[in-house]
DNA sequence: CATGAATGAGATTTCATTCAT
DNA sequence: CATGAATGAAATCTCATTCAT
């Protein structure tokens, strides 16, 4: 049924299962099974939350036999935890990338940067996983991958030369991560992107950014 | 989760309290009853999620029998319905009561007021609810609770004197509302408040609204 | 459906549930079901043994929901636990009654008492039960029960005064238990009880008996 | 443990080894590889019960993929079924070698014989497989066993010159039987062996042998 | 009316068996 | 032929809801 075989997944080499009790597929189709289980799981646990999603849905919406399913992951948990997972290591990855190139910018230039990055990921459905309710284990991830987009964020600020240290750049990280966060939340109502909101944040994010970094003032004028 | 053995009972029929199928204790009893009902709902929900929330569970913690439980609200869905609508109404209540003494604030006194009161809502757990996942009814009812405490939000700001329009003010209140709720959700880690980060939620506020309201400046300057 | 409510289970007041995580029923109604569904798993379980024996098979015998199956024994690990904990409490309690009376008998006389004991549980299905494989924790119940048995045929071995001391017993109640477990496996072909083969079994009951317990043959002398 | 989609396989058709299914394998490779499945089959079977064993587990424990398992047993079935007929055949087998000796000895000599083989043939971990629940089938060729091994143990009575008859020969083994089946049972608690229970049993052995053989004290007496 | 045992639809999970590679 | 990924029927177990007591 379907044959769907190569393309897709680019992203699901990433996937840590290790210790989550899921199998690595050893050919190609079971990756790009995997891939569309995965993307089927965030689409379910985002409409339908953790408890409310069921493992039948989400094979019946990846095209997936349930016993296929469960073969890659064995536990609804498993699956679960394999999303956040990539969602944490999608998030590291991107901000890493960030940091590359954010040198010379202005606060008000890496509040766009920032804001069209969330919008990016807000692509990926996987962000709605961040609010689901889990096991005791699973909130430890979820503390994890926070401290280390907060890391993440933090780390950008620093290089952007205005005399921040890490410790004021990671109390900046986590308001600044809060902020961030009201992109997807607040831009997708639906399917279409609501471009005044989205002006409203970046305005709101490059106030705080300007406002918080010390020299910001300069280095916004600078860069006008 | 799901619907099981549905068959439209017949002690449904003395259902009222709106749609929703709760039922009005005349007692003083009853009354106390609903209440404990509702506090471990919210708690429970909070917790698992809709999804994840036993009825049955919800009954032990409330101290309630089953039975009793399914006379008050006929459904869970119902339970939940009834959390969302007294939380609406709460919101909706205190909001009143903000902009009944809002009029002579500065902008910052306004963030402080704001700030306050979320803190003071997030004593009640309820505030959780808003996160989780329901039915499509469920989902207008919170899109309506939404628009109701952001007019309230664009109300107070109405009556701050700055000569903003309704209009406008709906639009500021989008983003404050949003910023508000990061107080319930950055504050209460664990059980008690991080007041640091409270301190930099009020100066967030108090920044957006110096900045966004027309003769904020001068309004601000008068209060100091 | 069905009523059943008084009559039945004697026996089932007995069962430990305890630790198992089986629920004591409090109606009267609960009990017989209670018994009911032990009746069916001791039957299912014999004859597909514990691996090969469905819940939904023994829930289907004993006209249970399926669902008040599990109220009762959450786990079919439970069941089995509870049914072993019955079969020993059986044991136990019959092989103490028999002691009470034993004092006076010659050897081959309480060879005969032992093997109509057995012949008696046999009809309780329960016996079928230490053939079962099961989890590790099954194992050693088994190993305690097995224990409880010896120790309690040694008990009656002493009282007979032939001279035997405990730790004799003890040793003879290895082989004796052994012996007598042939009664129901060898016995029970189809309904019928193999009248010729019991005497078979009696007389090599005796014929241990008479030559491994001291002044045994005085005592046989004596009685007859 | 059920059946799922079965739909008489056109693979089926190739199937040899008597009515079993079993196929027999031309090459060498082939040979070791249904030894080792055969083995891990007898391991499995003993410790998790026919419905408890997994062909998965089976499979991986004789590392044989488990394509190439079902190659050689078509089903669980046909693999239960090939153990059962394989012990079968090993205690005929020996059974005869014994007879072929039995002629010369006294009943304790004997007694020792039967106890040795019994206590080799548990060395063969397939023992435990009488044990096991299986379908209707089966039980009809474990019956058809247990007649072959008792009819194996009644000829080495008879040539043993005491006199008995067949008829009566046979009704001796189905007891002497039963205490050989103790030798397995009893003596391997773990993995060494209880020397003074053996010794117990040698000597019920013989004490039955001695007892119910005429002319077996005079042939006891020439004997030592 | 309160209670909690009972119910069964449906969710999670397992495993014998097949078949593409 | 060997391999192991894929399949789905059936098993275990959960929980919203009902209803006898």
């Amino acid at each position: 049924m379907a044959s769907q075989k190569s393309s897709a997944s680019t992203t699901a080499t990433v996937v840590t299962r290790a210790a989550t009790g899921a199998v690595a597929p050893k050919r190609e189709r079971g990756r790009s099974r995997v891939a569309a289980i995965l993307e089927a799981g965030a689409e379910v646990f985002a409409e339908k939350g953790y408890g409310g999603a069921t493992m039948t849905e989400i094979a019946a919406r990846s095209k997936t036999a349930i016993g296929s399913l469960y073969r890659f992951f064995p536990t609804k948990e498993a699956l679960a935890d394999a999303l956040l997972t990539r969602y944490g290591d999608l998030m590291t990855e991107r901000l890493a990338a960030i940091e590359a190139r954010a040198s010379g910018l202005s606060p008000s230039q890496l509040a766009d940067v920032l804001v069209d990055f969330m919008l990016d990921m807000s692509a990926d459905r996987a962000i709605a996983l961040p609010l689901i309710e889990v096991t005791q284990e699973a909130e430890e991830k979820r503390a994890h991958i926070r401290g280390a987009i907060r890391r993440g964020l933090a780390s950008i600020l620093t290089v952007l030369d205005t005399g921040i240290t890490q410790a004021e750049a990671e109390g900046l990280a986590v308001m600044l991560l809060y902020l961030l966060k009201a992109v997807p939340q607040l831009a997708c109502n639906g399917s279409e992107v609501d471009e005044p909101l989205i002006a409203r944040i970046r305005a709101l994010v490059s106030l705080y950014l300007v406002n918080e970094l010390p020299h910001a003032q300069r280095l916004a004028n600078d860069a006008s």
